[in-house]
DNA sequence: ACTGTTTACGGAGACCGTAAGTATC
DNA sequence: GATACTTACGGTCTCCGTAAACAGT
């Protein structure tokens, strides 16, 4: 069990196939076959299933391991690569609903500090966020999720980056305008733990509930959209509620649940270079101020 | 940078040279040699001084991550190699201010229920239970340490293992008897912060705290041992107030700190065996009694 | 029939052990 | 000078690629 089989193991099943495994890693399908064939010869069962490709059980929970494995396998090279390394560039990944209006202040005067600094900021999503800042791809990252209250997102391993919170707030649930508590003065999730959802990986951050039953899946990052999901009746959904909700069809309630809110999240490496220090430092300060 | 590498750089690492970590690793000496000249090479930079072998800064920074990893890839192993294993053995490991008398009554409740079920309990520090644990050497750890009332020790990465709390209680400070401080009927941390310090590394559970300097440090586990140390004006300790501190020459003073306590937890293995389950269910179900 | 995984086989190279070299205490 | 790490060198075995076989769709 190397380093190189587990790669190939979260390879294949995320793609689900051997072959774009293969072209992923630089290899051939065939050097893939015989790694996953060595591993699951190692660990004495079967790890994947054939056609279509998917873990099994055991496959899964290694995959899980592997992953985890592998992301700290990046923070260590990254950690280890950027010493002594001089930065001209300052790479930001945020996702969506992770950049309050202090973003663009705290960068702004990042840049009257530091004029020669380049700064280039994408959007993404909580996963691709951590992937990217582990493996040293960008410089800072912002997220975003829902958990409890004063405590740290559940992101990845606790200790792997340095976190700071930048906010807390209530989340509000977005439900269709003509729904029957749309007219609620606030709402319990036990109220609407059999309804239908609209489930948005890529905009809720971490996930807090596995995902409900008879749910629509959307996949995009872009507000309007879910709202007009919401608003076509496929279901009810979860923000924060700095979120302008202001779309036709649609009624906002806020949420009484004492243990959940959404939380932003500033992420870097331990030790990080001077300038995501500096904008750490920028964004903890106006998260204080506001 | 492959598994391999990072256990030889921990095993030189932990044990300060290259010829021990051959032999614990089944290598010639050679062998860890070239493995750890291949990785310094990988990442760049030199990663251990020689004579006396010692970690660079860097080398520290990829053993502390190696050392995760490889706790995660023991942790993978076990629970791919224990699905479907029989168990008729039940292993604990326990740290020794870890074992309140709710362990005995569990235990016995437990063999009630299954006669035929042997049990062995060791005591150890927390990290070689947890090491144990994920190498599957034994299926129950019992560990403690000083944390902030209501979270989860910061033992290893979150989620490698299921944990159950089952006691916080407060601290108290040890002095020696003729301390000027040994009278009051409670006191903060500030008031000691340039105190001397005997430091029990095996007995503490966590590090809480960084070593204070001019610390002796004390590496068994005895508490009468420590007790002696404090007695004989080596410095103060820090203790949970259920352990019965009754040796000549010291006083014991509440810790007033709202936010340290002394936390007991059990750990298992997710999806534990039959019998590692049950125990965590009966000492789960005292704690929640007494 | 075609797409995609497995198996067979051969060559390049990684890796470890033996042994000689070298530096430090 | 002894101990302990490094370097040199050779053999073995791993590991990957090419290519053929095989299995689903």
């Amino acid at each position: 069990m190397e380093l190189r089989d587990l790669r190939a193991l979260v390879a294949v099943a995320r793609s689900g196939s051997f072959t774009a495994a293969a072209a992923e890693l630089g290899y051939t399908q065939s050097a893939v076959s015989q790694q996953i064939a060595a591993l699951e010869q190692a660990v004495g069962q079967q790890l994947l299933e054939r056609r279509p490709v998917r873990p099994t059980p055991a496959g899964r929970r290694l995959v899980e391991h592997a992953s985890r494995i592998l992301l700290r396998v990046d923070v260590a090279r990254s950690e280890l690569a950027r010493a002594g390394g001089v930065e001209g560039v300052l790479r930001v990944d945020a996702c969506p609903l992770a950049v309050p209006a202090a973003l663009a202040g705290s960068l702004r005067q990042l840049r009257q500090a530091q004029p020669a600094l380049r700064v280039v900021v994408h959007t993404t999503d909580a996963a691709t966020a951590l992937a990217e800042l582990a493996a040293g791809t960008v410089d800072v990252a912002l997220v975003d999720g829902i958990g409890a209250p004063g405590n740290p997102l559940a992101m990845a391993e606790a200790g792997l980056f340095s976190s700071t919170a930048l906010a807390e707030e209530r989340l509000v649930l977005v439900l269709p305008a003509d729904h029957p508590l749309a007219g609620r003065k606030g709402l319990d999730l036990s109220a609407l733990v059999d309804a239908p959802w609209v489930v948005a990986p890529r905009l809720a951050g971490g996930p807090a509930l596995p995902t409900p039953h008879g749910a629509v899946t959307y996949e995009g990052t872009d507000v309007v959209t879910l709202l007009n999901l919401v608003a076509s009746g496929h279901g009810t959904a979860l923000l924060p509620e700095s979120v302008p909700v202001t779309a036709a069809g649609v009624a906002t309630v806020p949420l009484r649940h004492p243990d959940l809110v959404h939380r932003t999240e500033v992420l870097v490496l331990r030790e990080p270079g001077v300038a995501a220090q500096a904008l750490v430092d920028a964004l903890r300060e106006r998260a204080r101020l506001g």
